[in-house]
DNA sequence: GCTATCAACTCCTCAGACAAGCTGACAACC
DNA sequence: GGTTGTCAGCTTGTCTGAGGAGTTGATAGC
């Protein structure tokens, strides 16, 4: 699949590195749109397609009037891309320092709510490692930690959780691939110690298992 | 400060509204931009910005000669915004479960070179905690945090780091300015005793000594 | 059934015109 | 001196018309 770039994307990238080369640094104004697309030998609504797009990954301001502006050194760094190349025991581990961490927290302030989750979410996920296809058992299993993190009551991890989410279900689909005998299915009783830890609002012991649980996801990956 | 959108700009958020609402779904081609321009009331070239500033977003991907298609739901969430929006100690308690776990990894992992750069951050920083001025503190202290993050050597927990740390330096400016008596600048002995503790390479006790040290900040906060 | 052709559609780029907004300089005034 | 008003010259914002280039699906021919 080849792709050419259009000049606009072009233009954006050009604008791009000379931001990281440092001839633009963070509040420079921009020389105007005729002197830019003179100057890399494009058309003016060619150069305002690129600056819109820089715009749009805020990196660039635009004031009529006053002039394009820049606002950030580089573009903020998408997630989902550097998941996505990042190693695999990288992600785990961060997974790992998310879902201690929520545990630990929800072992505090988990609510009525949050138990009966944990029940719904346990006993999916039971019938689903019993014998339903990989990617029912691999939504079950999200499922519950995510149900811990959430009783963690706490916006941030949460949306932590949900960010790494793609990438460790496609890690789990390719784990799986490779396990025909379900082995990772048999870990049900560790689920259940992590959720009766919570139940029983003892953080130290919470935190303890869910960091034991995925320390040995992370080993038989890595 | 008052700041009223261009047409592009308000083109391009009733298309995420559009989007957002199930009008168009994943992979949906939409109308040519002439339709758009029309059902809008605006010209071509502002429907083609707002376009294009949506395609720097990644929800939208024009395909010369074929169209433009929706490649995602929303917008992918801006971390610098929903840090900025979430309360501070869930933004501390994100990064205490970055901090534990990264202490507790560089306590395996750490070089030489991880040693040194603790040795000349914690000097740096007890120079500035004696009598530099807030913000030349400030970055002493988050440079030696980083140090503790970058020595466990993971991309994604070091990457997590950074996306904390303008939100991390915003609470600490506004905390400082609450604290004449500089109290918070007396703590270097807790530095010192988690670097000490990645020195030995322990990691229960650094990574102890890390959630003890960030859970009485976040306790200073809230 | 398969391939080649092609027309209609799409986005891409440019140029030119005018509107709208900002900034700094300068004059007028208190 | 200090403040305010005005304005020229810059900037970005928007629209339009024209042609180029790529894609797609229908159709004719084999």
């Amino acid at each position: 699949m080849i792709r050419r770039h259009p000049l606009a994307e072009q233009a954006a990238e050009e604008l791009l590195r000379r931001i990281g080369s440092g001839e633009w640094t963070l509040g420079t104004k921009l020389p105007g749109e005729t002197t830019l697309a003179a100057q890399l030998g494009v058309g003016r609504s060619t150069i305002r397609e690129a600056v819109r797009e820089l715009a749009g990954r805020r990196v660039l301001e635009s004031r009529q009037g006053a002039g394009v502006f820049v606002i950030a050194l580089q573009a903020a760094e998408d997630w989902d891309k550097v998941l996505r190349k990042a190693d695999i025991t990288d992600v785990l581990e961060g997974r790992l320092a998310i879902e201690t961490e929520g545990a630990r927290l929800a072992a505090s302030r988990r609510t009525q709510a949050d138990l009966r989750t944990f029940r719904y979410t346990l006993a999916d996920r039971k019938r689903a490692a019993a014998n339903a296809p990989d990617d029912w058992y691999i939504e079950a299993d999200l499922a519950f930690h995510r149900a811990v993190v959430t009783a963690a009551h706490n916006a941030v991890l949460t949306e932590l959780f949900d960010t790494f989410v793609p990438r460790i279900r496609r890690a789990m689909i390719d784990m799986l691939k490779l396990d025909d005998e379900h082995r990772h299915r048999h870990d049900q009783a560790a689920h259940e110690a992590i959720a009766e830890a919570i139940r029983a609002k003892d953080p130290e012991l919470a935190a303890t298992r869910a960091r034991e649980h995925l320390g040995a996801v992370r080993s038989s990956v890595g």
